[in-house]
DNA sequence: TTGCCTTGAGAACGATCGTTCTCTACTCTA
DNA sequence: TAGAGTAGAGAACGATCGTTCTCAAGGCAA
């Protein structure tokens, strides 16, 4: 018998899987029934409406980004570096089958003029990423517009990534943010 | 009597209006007829059909972007100034009432995936914006890296203004370009 | 004026979507 | 074994959407 947070896991993975490669309202609650393997009343038994499920993959996106940043500089040294590793880490998700782009971005662009919830889902993590970075950039002694210049780059790279499908466009954040941190603590140092 | 011409860039407006603010499949023709003041009959006497629509939409805000960064160019003097401009010009675009991020973004965040005609449609946007770049690059006489930086950080100042509702994204993004543009003439020259 | 063509207004159609309801099969308890 | 409760499958419902059709009103040639 299936537990009830398998269930949702399995519920949230698949609707995740199909928002993310065909946007959130081109599938419909009978397609995520389908691919979670899911009655139809066990869907809403768990998720209130679809709304509530949005709500729901964008959190668990939110958990997958913080783990994954966190990964990615569990095996830097030093502020400046674990900055770094964030376009590495941008680099490996971007040459990952089926990416196209953030999941916030592509939500926002699609619902963020008409659901709020969305909107504020997606501001909150983009906000969160920004105290990320300032803090960094805090701790390596950098002024607090180097968080912002930093913050541009990563998500213009993921916009850039998705369109064009130019998976370099990590490195070459990454490269315009060594200058940029170079720089801003030359000067303020 | 209406001429066609006028008409059709009626209908153009304000499809771009509803589309901009709302999401291109939160906006039903009907309301398209309604905000345009056009039957319906003439609606698709114009365009055959919706998908026919957006990619006229698609091209005039195509259009409008080379305007306004021809125009942001204009008053600029040489390569590197004109480089800047670009930012310059976003500024002013973040403050706009309703400013709601890159249309081509926001649509391809949207239909992206499921629609290749306005994947590409958004791709080309882009491609051409960083062609646009690359020479003015070139000009300056910089590498060819630095033109693919300074788009990045074009891009990542949209979304992050059309986000957080952050419109200094622009003097943050343009502060970058500065530190960029120089620390790369300097090395390469 | 008469008849024809175009046009606008919006009803109608078929499809799809989110959500709920029905019905059946099955499980567990006493 | 009998009966109550649960869960799955999917039909059904009401709303909405893109698109087409109907029909009446109006302009224009003869």
């Amino acid at each position: 018998m299936d537990d009830e947070r398998d269930v949702r896991r399995r519920v949230i993975e698949a609707a995740d899987r199909l928002f993310y490669a065909q946007g959130i309202q081109a599938v419909g609650m009978d397609a995520i029934r389908s691919e979670a393997r899911v009655s139809l009343k066990r869907l809403y038994s768990l998720f209130a409406s679809k709304d509530d499920l949005v709500a729901a993959v964008l959190a668990d996106r939110s958990r997958q980004w913080d783990a994954g940043i966190s990964a990615a500089a569990a095996s830097a040294e030093g502020p400046r570096e674990r900055l770094l590793a964030i376009y590495d880490f941008l680099g490996t998700w971007f040459r990952e089958d089926g990416f196209r782009g953030c999941a916030f971005i592509n939500s926002f662009g699609e619902l963020g003029g008409v659901s709020p919830q969305v909107a504020e889902a997606v501001r909150e993590q983009k906000a969160s990423f920004r105290r990320y970075v300032d803090d960094l950039v805090a701790e390596a002694g950098g002024p607090p517009a180097l968080g912002a210049q930093l913050a541009i780059l990563a998500e213009g790279a993921q916009t850039t990534a998705a369109i064009s499908g130019d998976t370099t466009a990590a490195a070459d954040a990454r490269t315009a943010a060594e200058t940029l941190i170079t720089t801003a603590l030359a000067t303020s140092g």
